[in-house]
DNA sequence: ATAATCTAGTTTCAAATGATACTAGGTTCA
DNA sequence: TGAACCTAGTATCATTTGAAACTAGATTAT
């Protein structure tokens, strides 16, 4: 018999709530200290690692809609942080790259980034973090089979 | 020394993803079966636990703003799942309950809300259950403080 | 009491999001 | 080849969300 339904207690209730605070939180300081906004700030950590990619391919990194990877790569190609060159194999597309000024912007926002975190999870110890970082990608993927 | 800032590694990106997936599975499911919005089907769990409520404290109880509150508690009305009688002592506000028809629905919503939680943490032991609900709470205060 | 202030709930507006349709360019297969 | 189909990225539209303004009722201080 399965327990009394208790909305705190229930966990898709419980990861909301902490994700978006959480998320509120990140995305403020984003905000406020570089003007950046979540899918930006995701293109650019993401083109920080490798560089070189297409939309198509920062949509599969971040997991983002390729509407909302357009409209963050528009925005960061019109402040200068993003440029993107000509795709010769096929010219429906572009290879997108990291500025001289956004590679200079993400070496401000990486740090920061580290220290939110990091102030998160203040009062974690390391097998912790990795604990949670488990159980997340197993509910993860439990999701991904129950939406078949 | 902080170690490489690697997306997929970031726990504020980790949790985003984790929660948008499960509340998409969850929130399809309550809309195909039921009708109801994700806020809808809180409040409908709230006022079962409860049986009377203001929307000030619904909002209090599942951290929604007044406006979603407000929006939910409207359509839930209109069906008939829920009324409003007069607050004698306030009467700027109403006091919400389930009718017959809402605690009739919430019969059904119930058992299918467990039953979608057990089967997102199906391999997790009850103590990794607890755990991660421990470990959830505690992020959320400190997001919390660092909201300020 | 009554003016100033405060609060529960609604309405209005603007921003964010994603589904859909569209455009331009690729691929496949007869 | 060239017709049918497919795909990268953009534009359009409807929906969701919350901030700010608003309304009606409550509270406080003089």
């Amino acid at each position: 018999m399965p327990g009394p339904l208790v909305l705190d207690k229930f966990l898709p209730y419980r990861l909301s709530i902490t994700t978006n605070l959480v998320s509120d939180v990140i995305a403020g300081a984003y905000r406020s200290l570089f003007g950046l906004s979540i899918p930006e700030w995701r293109l650019v950590a993401v083109l920080a690692e490798r560089s070189q990619a297409t939309q198509l391919e920062l949509g599969a990194a971040t997991r983002m809609d390729k509407v909302t990877v357009s409209r963050a790569s528009a925005a960061l190609t019109s402040r200068a942080l993003v440029e993107r060159t000509a795709n010769k194999d096929d010219r429906r597309s572009h290879r997108l790259s990291l500025t001289k000024s956004g590679r200079a912007l993400y070496g401000q926002v990486a740090p920061k980034a580290i220290e939110l975190e990091e102030r998160l999870l203040a009062g974690f110890s390391p097998k912790e973090v990795e604990n949670l970082q488990a159980m997340l990608m197993r509910l993860e993927s439990a999701a991904h089979r129950m939406a078949e």
